[in-house]
DNA sequence: GCTGAAAATTATGCATT
DNA sequence: AATGCATAATTTTCAGC
């Protein structure tokens, strides 16, 4: 997959980016040292590649969504696609993967309160053909996310 | 929490934004019909609410990583802040939450190899004081995290 | 892959409605 | 809150190294 290899400059553009993914090239630049244009193709250069991606995070609390929960499911192996399709689809689904058994599924939630989040586990899961609910818990708060991930600085080292 | 109440205007710049942060306001004002200062002023007060981060996701597949785990861990209760303070230094944890029980946490790790996992597991995780591995599942694959999360339009209605 | 300079585009500050 | 305008800053294009 990996085709580039990125040094410790690209390493300190990103983490001006992740501050915010709109500060101008040029002021970059000019904190880091750099001509503007270098800091305008590395930018490009990390993008094109897919090692980074420079977009909009929406904070589901700030919009009510204060009840999450991870939900534990079986699906039909039959029904998989399906069911994969009908979750995306689903606005409360935050987050999806696959889990360890070659049925499970892992959901992350998002709700308004604890009643909705009761109807989605009751009917809106159920509702889905090939789905079974195994378990689910309550997430009391998220400390980290993928949003803040990096890879240490020695990721960033030209080969 | 919620202090604005944001449209269905924001919303499509919303949009814009999560495919591209760094896309220029005046080329968000031509696609969707708006004036350049309308737009600008309405990405200020979504992030100046806080309602949206513009950031950069790095992609952990690209720089390697690519075994993700979930690990269930169990905390002694007068060792909870230090023992998030040592996890969220490092680099491996992708994902940090509270569980359901009063000392559970949960974390998300991406390692370049199983061997590095597995080490994480016996050793690493071990080295932290009051910290107790309950358990852990690999992820084979993840289809939707946070960064592509969206509230549905019916939140984006003037009051 | 880095940099320079002119042209085009975009962002900012201020004022008006 | 939205917008027009003048000014400032940034990005782009095209070029050479």
């Amino acid at each position: 997959m990996r085709r580039h290899s990125f040094d410790l400059v690209d390493y300190q553009i990103l983490q001006e980016l992740q501050v915010d993914a709109r500060k101008p090239a040029a002021e970059i630049a000019r904190k880091l040292g750099l001509n503007e244009r270098t800091v305008r193709n590395r930018i490009d250069r990390m993008v094109e590649a897919g090692a980074i991606r420079l977009t909009c995070i929406v904070d589901p609390n700030y919009f009510g969504y204060v009840i999450t929960a991870d939900i534990f499911l079986e699906v039909d192996l039959d029904r998989e696609q399906a069911v994969i399709e009908a979750l995306l689809a689903m606005p409360e689904v935050s987050y999806l993967a696959f889990g360890q058994g070659t049925q499970d599924l892992s959901i992350e939630v998002r709700f308004k309160n604890n009643e909705q989040l009761r109807e989605f586990l009751r009917s809106g899961l159920p509702a889905i053909p090939g789905v079974h609910v195994k378990g689910y818990a309550l997430v009391p708060r998220i400390l980290r996310n993928i949003d803040e991930w990096m890879p240490p600085p020695e990721d960033f080292t030209a080969e």
